[in-house]
RNA sequence: GCCGGGGUGGCGGAAUUGGCAGACGCUACGGACUUAAAAUCCGUUGGGACGAGGGUCUCGUGUGGGUUCAACUCCCAUCCCCGGCACCA
C-alpha cells in the first residue's frame, strides 16, 4: 500500500531544500511566465476555492515545464486592503501585527505543501514598504500623466459603518459587512481616469486570448453604446440642453425634456415659484437608498421645473422636467424623452399627462414601440428607415451629432481607511496639490494603535498629527498630507510586474526582465475577479505602456477563468457550514488525490462537485498507479504500448485545453490496462509518472526516482516514442447501412474503400443488410467510419 | 429586458468541433475472498421489446421543426437553469 504521508511529507521536504523551482530569469531559454491569483491572507487559512484555482494553475505550469519550458510560477500575499483590515477588526488585532501572521500560515502550512513549483524568491506582499512603494510611484506616474484626479462625488455611503463603500462593497443596496441601506454621500475623492481607456479596453479584448465568459463580462462592465447627442436651445436663453440618445431617429417624438436632480444645471432651470417644490423634490431623493432609487419597478417621481426649450428641429416648446429617473453620471445627465418608443417615458408620460407622440409605423396598442422601423410624423424625413436616419445623423442638422458613452466610470482609488498605502499627495498652501517626490516614497503608513474608524468619513490617518503635518516638497513650507490610502485593487493591479524583479530598489521591474518575461503567458483564476481586478490591471499596464515604461498594453496574453465548486450539488456557506477544509483531506487522503480529484471531479473552466466518495476513488486509483509502478519489469504488450501513445495525446490535449478531467481519465483507462498484464516495462512506468506529474507529483516523483530517475520528474522531459505502436494496430471502423450503425469490421489502419468494402461482403451480419438492394452511394472516412446507402 | 454559458443515464461528467452517444468515475445490485466486517477483486448497471443463449431490434442528448449519407454537435423556433449587466436614455 502506498505510504501517502510519508512520501509527500519527503518530496516537500526535498522541494524546498533542492529549490528546484527556482527560475534563472536571466538567462531562460525558453520563458513561460505562469501566473495565479494571489490570495488575500485574511481569513483563517486558504479555503478550498483558493486551492482549486492554485492547482489549476499549477498544473498548467507542470505540464509547460515537462515540456521543456522555463516556467515561471510566483506567488504573493494581496495584504493590504479592506478583506485584511475587517478580519484584524473583526478578532480585535492590528493588522500590521495579524497580516504576518496569516502569511506566515499561509506559506508554509498550506501553500509549500501543495506540490506547486512555486518561486519562493520571487513572493511579493503589497503590504511591505518595499512593494508599496511602488504602488506610490505609480499613483504619481498616474497623477503626473493627468490621469489622477481629485473630485467631488457622489460616493456609496454606509450610515452605520459611517464610511464610504466602493461599489462592490454594496451588494444589492446593502453595506456588505453590517447589512444596513446605503446611501449616496457628496465627498471629495481620488479618481483614475479609465474612461479615456474604455474604448481600448474593449477594442482590445477582440485581440485577447482569454475565455469568452470573462470577456463578456468586461464588455458589459465597460457597457458601451452608440447613439447621438441632441442639443436643445433654451427658451430664455442660456447654455443649450445637451440629451444623449441611441435612438435620434425617434427625434420628432420628443414632447419634454427631462434632467436627473443631481443635474449640475437643474437648480437653475427650476423658476423661482418652484424653488421650494424642487427642495423638498431633492429632499425625498436624498432620503431614497441605493436600492430603491435603481430599483426599476418603482414608480418614477418627477417635477416641472417652469422651464421650457425648443425642438430644434419643429421649433415646439418642449417642458423640461426633472425626474428620479434620470441619472446624472451617465449620459449628458438630461434625457429627450420619447414616450411613444421608450416604457419608461411612456410610464412617465401617462403619469403625468404629457403629450405622446407616435413617429415610427406600429399599431397603436403597440405602444410604446421600441423596436426600428418605418419613420412617420417626421417632417422630411419621413418614410425614411431608422437605421437609415442614425447611419446619417451627423449630416441631418446642426444641433445633432453622433455619440458614444459606456457605462464603466471611472475608478475611485481612495479609501478612508487604515490599511493600504497612502495616497502620496500633498497639499501646499502656496503650491497646491503636490506628488511627492519619487526619492520620497514610500510615505510609510504609520505604525499606531489609533487605526479603527471613527466615522467621520475621514481616514484614521488624519487624526495623526505627526502624519498630517509635513513640508511642502516644493517650497519646503508647512504643508499637510493626504490622509486617505488606496484602494485594494491598485496592489494588485500590478503585482506581476513586480514578481520579475521583488527586490529591485531602483524601479517597480527591471525592465530587461520585464521584456523578456513580460506580458504573462497564462493567468488562471476565478471569474469572480474578471470586472474589477483584471479590468485595473489591464489599464494601469496600458498607462505604464503610455508612459513609456512598458512595451506592451495587455498584461495577460491568455487568460481562463474557473467555475466554482459545489458540495454535494449545494453551494458552500458558512451559515450552511458545509464548507470543505483542504487540509483535511492533506491527512486522510494525501496532497496528490485532494490535487488530482479536483481536477478529475468536473470540467475545470466549468466547476465542479465535491463529494468524498469522489475522493475515495482517486485514492483508489493512486494506489493502483504504485501497484504497476511496483509491477515486475518486463515486456509490455505492443496494445498497452498503443494504449500508452493514446494516453499522452490525450493528456496533452486536455491540458492544453484545460479539460484536466478527461487528462486523468486517459490515465485511469491506461492503469486499466495495464493492471491486465503481469509484467511492465520501466519505461512504460516512467512515461506514466510523467504524465501523471502534473496532477499527483508526489507519487510521481516517488515512482520516478524508484526507477532510477534523478534530481526531478519535471526535467525528465514529456513521455514520446510510442508512434509506430499507435500506427501498427489494426482499427475497429463502424459501418453503417443508411446511417444506422449495423456492425464493425476490424482492419488494419489506412485501409482504403475498395478492401474495406470487400471485408463487409465477407462479413456474415453485415452481407445480409446488402443482398437484395441496389448500392446508391458509399461514404467512407479513412479510419473513421463507411455508411453505405442503398435502396 | 439585454449579453454570455449551459441543459446528455440514478449521480459527477465524456464525446479534440458533423463520423460508434454515455469514455472515466460514483452509486446501486450480484458474486469471490473472510468466522464476520472493512479493504480488495470480478460481473451487471439509459429506457423498451424479442431471444434459452451468444445476441438482435427499437427509442433515446430540454422541446418542436429543418439541413445532411450521417446531428449532442449546424440552421430556425421554443422552454428551462446558471452567471453578468440593467430606470444606462
Amino acid at each position: 500500500m502506498y505510504d501517502f504521508l510519508k512520501v509527500e511529507e519527503k518530496w516537500q521536504r526535498l522541494y524546498s531544500e533542492r529549490r528546484l523551482f527556482e527560475v534563472d530569469l536571466q538567462n531562460a531559454q525558453k520563458p513561460f511566465y505562469n501566473l495565479m491569483m494571489f490570495p488575500y491572507p485574511s481569513a483563517s487559512g486558504l479555503h478550498i476555492g483558493n486551492m482549486y484555482s492554485f492547482i489549476g494553475s499549477d498544473v498548467y505550469g507542470r505540464f509547460m515545464r515537462l515540456k521543456g519550458h522555463d516556467v515561471f510560477e510566483p506567488i504573493g500575499f494581496d495584504a493590504f486592503g479592506i478583506h485584511s483590515e475587517n478580519y484584524a477588526l473583526r478578532v480585535d488585532r492590528h493588522p500590521a501585527e495579524l497580516t504576518p501572521e496569516s502569511i506566515e500560515y499561509f506559506r508554509e502550512m498550506q501553500l509549500k505543501r501543495i506540490g506547486a513549483i512555486y518561486d519562493w524568491r520571487s513572493e511579493v506582499i503589497t503590504s511591505s514598504p518595499e512593494y508599496y512603494k511602488w504602488t506610490q510611484w505609480i499613483f504619481v506616474k498616474l497623477f503626473k500623466a493627468g490621469l489622477a484626479n481629485k473630485k467631488l462625488s457622489r460616493v456609496n455611503w454606509c450610515p452605520n459603518c459611517k464610511t464610504v463603500l466602493a461599489d462592490e462593497q454594496v451588494i444589492d443596496g446593502r453595506c456588505e459587512r453590517c447589512d444596513s441601506q446605503a446611501t449616496r454621500k457628496e465627498t471629495s475623492q481620488w479618481f483614475f481616469e479609465i474612461t479615456r481607456y474604455a474604448e481600448r479596453l474593449l477594442k482590445n479584448l477582440e485581440k485577447l486570448d482569454w475565455t469568452e465568459t470573462t470577456k463578456s463580462i468586461q464588455r458589459s462592465w465597460i457597457g458601451k453604446s452608440s447613439g447621438a447627442v441632441i442639443r436643445f436651445p433654451l427658451e430664455n436663453g442660456g447654455p443649450e440642453l445637451e440629451a444623449f440618445t441611441t435612438r435620434p431617429d425617434t427625434v420628432y417624438g420628443v414632447t419634454y425634456l427631462v434632467v436627473a436632480p443631481e443635474f449640475e444645471h437643474a437648480p437653475a432651470l427650476v423658476i423661482a415659484e418652484k424653488k421650494d417644490e424642487f427642495k423638498h423634490f431633492m429632499q425625498d431623493v436624498e432620503k431614497m437608498d441605493i436600492a430603491t432609487r435603481t430599483s426599476i419597478k418603482r414608480e418614477k417621481r418627477g417635477m416641472f421645473t417652469g422651464s421650457y426649450a425648443k425642438h430644434p428641429l419643429t421649433g415646439e416648446k418642449l417642458q423640461i422636467w426633472v425626474a428620479d429617473y434620470v441619472l446624472a453620471e451617465y449620459g449628458t445627465g438630461a434625457v429627450m424623452a420619447v414616450p411613444a418608443h421608450d416604457e419608461r417615458d411612456f410610464d412617465f408620460a401617462l403619469k403625468y399627462e404629457l403629450p405622446i407622440k407616435q413617429v415610427i409605423a406600429c399599431e397603436s396598442a403597440e405602444l410604446p414601440f421600441t423596436g426600428y422601423g418605418k419613420m412617420i410624423n417626421s417632417g422630411k424625413h419621413t418614410e425614411r428607415r431608422s437605421e437609415d436616419f442614425i447611419a446619417d445623423v451627423d449630416k441631418i442638422h446642426g444641433s445633432m451629432s453622433s455619440s458614444v458613452t459606456y457605462h464603466l466610470h471611472d475608478w475611485c482609488v481612495s479609501r478612508q481607511r487604515y490599511w493600504g498605502p497612502p495616497i502620496p499627495i500633498v497639499y501646499c498652501d502656496k503650491c497646491g496639490t503636490v506628488p511627492v517626490p519619487e526619492e520620497q516614497l514610500p510615505v510609510l503608513l504609520p505604525e499606531t494603535d489609533d487605526y479603527v474608524p471613527d466615522g467621520s468619513g475621514k481616514s484614521p490617518l488624519a487624526r495623526n498629527e505627526e502624519f498630517v503635518h509635513t513640508e511642502c516638497p516644493e517650497c519646503s513650507g508647512p504643508a499637510k498630507r493626504e490622509t486617505d490610502v488606496n484602494d485594494n485593487f491598485l496592489d494588485s493591479a500590478w503585482y506581476f510586474l513586480r514578481y520579475v524583479s521583488p527586490d529591485n530598489e531602483a524601479s517597480p521591474f527591471d525592465d530587461d526582465l520585464a521584456k523578456k518575461w513580460l506580458p504573462v503567458d497564462m493567468y488562471i483564476g476565478g471569474n469572480e475577479h474578471a470586472n474589477l481586478h483584471l479590468m485595473y490591471a489591464r489599464f494601469i499596464t496600458m498607462a505604464l505602456h503610455d508612459t513609456g515604461y512598458l512595451h506592451f498594453e495587455e498584461p495577460f496574453k491568455s487568460f481562463r477563468g474557473h467555475g466554482l465548486i459545489v458540495n454535494e450539488g449545494q453551494k458552500m456557506s458558512k451559515s450552511k457550514d458545509n464548507m470543505i477544509n483542504p487540509i483535511r483531506y492533506f491527512e486522510t487522503h494525501g496532497v496528490d488525490c485532494l490535487r488530482t480529484y479536483l481536477m478529475f471531479m468536473g470540467s475545470f473552466l466549468e466547476g465542479g462537485d465535491f463529494r468524498d466518495s469522489g475522493m475515495d476513488a482517486v485514492k483508489r486509483f493512486l494506489n493502483r498507479v504504485w501497484e504497476i509502478a511496483n509491477h515486475p519489469e518486463g515486456e509490455s504488450s505492443d496494445s498497452l504500448k498503443s494504449k500508452m501513445a493514446w494516453a499522452i495525446d490525450k493528456v496533452e490535449y486536455s491540458v492544453r485545453n484545460i479539460k484536466y478531467n478527461t487528462g486523468v481519465a486517459a490515465l485511469m483507462e491506461f492503469v486499466n490496462e495495464a493492471l491486465k498484464e503481469e509484467n511492465i516495462e520501466k519505461k512504460l512506468v516512467l512515461d506514466l509518472a510523467r504524465l501523471l506529474s502534473p496532477f499527483a507529483p508526489f507519487i510521481a516523483e516517488e515512482i520516478h526516482a524508484l526507477k532510477g530517475g534523478t534530481v526531478t520528474i519535471l526535467d525528465s522531459g514529456f513521455p514520446s516514442g510510442y508512434e509506430e505502436y499507435a500506427k501498427a494496430v489494426s482499427v475497429e471502423i463502424p459501418v453503417q447501412i443508411n446511417g444506422k450503425i449495423r456492425g464493425k469490421v476490424s482492419a488494419e489502419r489506412g485501409i482504403d474503400q475498395e478492401r474495406l468494402m470487400e471485408l463487409v461482403s465477407a462479413d456474415e451480419k453485415l452481407s445480409g443488410y446488402l443482398k437484395d438492394v441496389r448500392i446508391r452511394k458509399v461514404v467512407f472516412v479513412k479510419d473513421k467510419i463507411l455508411n453505405i446507402v442503398v435502396s
